[in-house]
DNA sequence: TGAATAGTGTCTGTGAGACAATATTAT
DNA sequence: ATAATATTGTCTCACAGACACTATTCA
């Protein structure tokens, strides 16, 4: 059939040509949890951790996966993150970054689903709202060697272990595929989405000021490299650490005082 | 409704219950073009380039637009990507990234259709296929200022301009936000695709060896210069780029002669 | 011969890695 | 006093930017 215009196209258009499929998304939403001690001269020991929800549903009844779901078909799928953000989460008003696009047909076993993961970052400090019913902060713990990454996930009552395999592609050059081999605890491929986050945020801490936004406004910089150190998985050294971030943060007036040695300055962050 | 396994569920599980979409994946091919020259001294000058393909139906009827396609409800993103590039372009067997998935409501004006773009990067040399008829190379020249960003596509015959603005987003740090400011010859948001594209090749080069997919097998260093100069937007010093490129080649035994100047060692990608 | 490209040498400054040294607090 | 953390100084080495210089070809 031949039409005249675009808007006689579009009047005849049927949408319903093509097999339809549905959308979710994914929220890796990551903080930093701080442990209390009992030694008073020792710093509060810190977690990189990430919230997962209770499935109470099929499929996947009783795993933990993470919070997401489906696209409303006039939402884009930003607005549709932010929506289960607040839904699952009570979240609000973070930092968000969309990831990957997984598409595996088999996926999600009720039927064809497509799913684009997303990375939020907060400083559960300043969160004034309450989690909801079934979500919890699970602290991450992982290695990793050259074929393989190990992640444990605690929350102090559960704790979830699984192992990724890690192959280089054929064609490119450079990029990873993530095969699951062990996991019994976490529902979907969210396991892979996890591990992609964890690389993703390794790579941008290095190069951007992401890192800010799971800090509160004030802190000092021994808190700040524990925080590296947790995410990049490596000891650093203090003079190198505070070269590299001096340009990043501006010292305040204040001060913390009460451990047991030296206090310190507080900084806070500064844009540019 | 209670089930009491999660087969049972799956069983009576009906997919209807959320609005479908349509999925399609947009693919980014970037090659590098070679001008011939008439002064016998003087190297045939390169180009950037990405390949279009002129749309003969509804919508957007003859404007130029990715190499792009529906997802098959049985295919993943990328196999679906792969198919596209043989069917539009004849072209297999290339590197192939994903980058970024455009779900704005409004983007494409027939129906709700979610957009996965792909990167691909290829030696156009190497094509021994033939292009079909209506895909065409088009050179790119882009320059942008913090807020801007231009760009220019020439095909020889043909040249089409877009303008696309930078805006920094707010709750992000580091991520900029693409709007389209003018664009009359190209369809859907593909603008945007191609810019992100750009820029995310633009950041790989520098830490990853992608460019290796954009260049013959034998290649003089010069060439690869004139390469991460056209990609970068910027000259490079000659001692400098030596070293950076010197642990990624190593020189064979061939030499190119021909040009009226000193003729050139051969060098090819050396892994790792 | 000279225009054009290929290829190398070297100086300088910046910045990371490494280690040492000093400072300050609560118990 | 001492354990623990905070903060700074400095030496070395690697490397990027900059510029100069040499080498080789073909019309």
């Amino acid at each position: 059939m031949e039409y005249k215009s675009e808007e006689e196209f579009l009047k005849n258009y049927n949408s319903d040509e093509f097999e339809k499929l549905s959308l979710t998304a994914d929220i890796l939403i990551f903080s930093i949890s701080n442990e209390q001690t009992n030694n008073y001269r020792k710093l509060g020991k810190k977690h990189f951790s990430v919230l997962l929800v209770k499935r109470d549903n099929y499929p996947f009844k009783d795993k933990w996966c993470l919070p997401g779901g489906f696209i409303g078909i006039d939402e884009d799928i930003e607005t549709a993150a932010k929506r289960i953000l607040k839904d699952e989460a009570n979240i609000k008003d973070i930092y968000l970054e969309q990831l990957y696009t997984y598409s595996d047909p088999k996926r999600d076993p009720r039927m064809r689903v497509i799913s684009t993961s997303y990375m939020a970052l907060i400083d559960k400090n300043r969160l004034n709202t309450k989690l909801t019913n079934n979500a919890s902060w699970f602290n991450i713990t992982y290695f990793q060697d050259e074929k393989s990454f190990n992640v444990t996930l605690d929350n102090g009552e559960e704790i979830l272990k699984f192992k990724i395999k890690k192959t280089l592609r054929e064609q490119t050059t450079d990029r990873y595929k993530f095969t699951i081999l062990e996991n019994k605890s976490i529902a979907f491929d969210h396991p892979l989405v996890i591990v992609s986050g964890i690389e993703r945020l390794k790579n941008k801490i290095e190069y951007t000021d992401v890192v800010f936004n799971m800090m509160p406004e004030y802190f000092t910089l021994g808190e700040l490299q524990q925080v590296y150190e947790l995410i990049l998985g490596k000891k650093l050294l203090d003079p190198a650490f505070r070269r590299i971030i001096k340009h990043k943060v501006e010292k305040t007036d204040k001060i913390q005082t009460g451990g047991g040695h030296r206090p310190s300055a507080m900084f806070r962050y500064k844009k540019r």
